[in-house]
DNA sequence: ACTAGATGTGACCATCGGTAACGTCTAACT
DNA sequence: AGTTAGACGTTACCGATGGTCACATCTAGT
């Protein structure tokens, strides 16, 4: 017997259940997405998970919270990439430009995806969009890089934005019009927040390349994969 | 009898006053988007000029139309006063630094409107935003620049979106949270700025902040008010 | 058996971008 | 003079889309 004896078992029982079809139904919109633009109908993406409106809604309370889970999807995936290639030893400077390498080619993976993720959050509308999730993050991490440097951790939160802003536009741009290859704009891209952070520093008397081969203390960049539930990549 | 030659003094009597209703209509959507936010409807943006709808649709083919009109506009006001502060007599950086201010100051006079031009243009939709229009007259004056001073004209491209997309994420981060000053915020995203080109430059042998006072032939941005002479496509 | 809670659908509403049809005014042409 | 071109303006309407309702069904726990 179910050794869970709450209330009701029956409310229960679909717990579990709830999350994975949620998720679900953010690859069947990741899906459509790819396939339709960033301006997929609600339709479109019930079409595509094979389901019709009202069932849609009753996981997401209306469009942009869809919007945002598929956000949040975007940001892991992304997150996850670049962090892992940031954490490979080599220098610096060619860490970041690395980390940049990876960015661009996930979000060439999803290239309508990823115009989700650009896009402001509506007017009025509450949620944040996945920009605003990273932006978050990095915020957090510069923050604390900050710190543990002795540079004045105010700077975090406009640099972190920066930096997101950054990624953002290049990347659409580069997506749009791919006139040069990936390389050589995540090598200029790399070139430009390589200069902007360690110049800062420099300026505060702190030389990033110092820390080089040893990846010491000043790592304030954890692995940190978001506890959230599923693998993102099982899919296609 | 009728005569086939274009004896048309009734045609072209309009062509001036079409010029200034149009820019009376942008007057009013700005107004409009000021006060009811960037999601103005179209029927707002008429009943604030005054007129029906379908007036409005004599002047501009669609919404994204006048989207793109209202991101004109504000490219060329927020330009305008960029450009300004840039060329007052002192150190490359602190130039640098009063024109993000520049910039902050402008943007904090329209802020709804503002987030028009950060929005990307909608899927399909060939009308590059407002964004766009900057980015591209950025990449002009980088590539001229770096042509001047024997770098890599590849970068200007990347470099113009990437300072384009960094001033609309952070000028939007800045404005919806107003969590430090205008001038704090100018200080932190000049230093940014600054670094990321200085440290470019210096790696290509050049030192920016020599040419502080004598600001002489390294100057390819011109004033260039479009809107008022009606056809912005002068040039490409 | 009964119930809770999820599953599912087709029909429907409200909003909004965009258009059609219709009519008026006025300066320029004959 | 009368005619004409081209703008002015409005009401009413269409179509797509975000979002909801009412209603029916299935299944596991009580």
């Amino acid at each position: 017997m179910a050794p869970n004896v709450k209330s009701d078992g029956r409310t229960t029982r679909w717990e579990n259940h709830r999350a994975t079809r949620r998720a679900e139904f953010v690859q069947a919109a990741v899906r459509a997405i790819d396939t339709l633009g960033p301006d997929a109908s609600v339709a479109d993406i019930a079409a595509e998970a094979g389901v019709s409106k009202p069932v849609l809604y009753r996981y997401f309370a209306d469009k942009s919270e869809l919007h945002a889970a598929v956000g949040a999807w975007g940001t892991d995936l992304v997150l996850e990439r670049v962090i892992a290639a940031v954490l490979v030893p080599a220098s610096a400077r060619d860490r970041v430009t690395a980390g940049v390498e990876a960015y661009l080619t996930t979000i060439a993976e999803h290239p309508q995806a990823f115009l989700l993720l650009t896009r402001q959050h509506a007017g009025g509308d509450p949620l944040a969009a996945g920009k605003d999730l990273i932006a978050t993050k990095l915020s957090r991490m510069l923050g604390d890089a900050l710190r543990l440097l002795g540079g004045d951790t105010g700077a975090a939160e406009p640099w972190a934005h920066a930096v997101v802003g950054l990624g953002s536009s290049v990347g659409q741009w580069w997506l749009e019009r791919r006139t040069m290859s990936r390389a050589a704009a995540a090598g200029y891209l790399g070139e430009f927040i390589w200069h902007a952070l360690s110049g800062a520093a420099a300026e505060h008397g702190v030389d990033l390349s110092a820390l080089d081969p040893e990846v010491g203390n000043v790592r304030p960049l954890r692995t940190e994969r978001t506890e959230r539930a599923g693998s993102k990549d099982a899919e296609q």
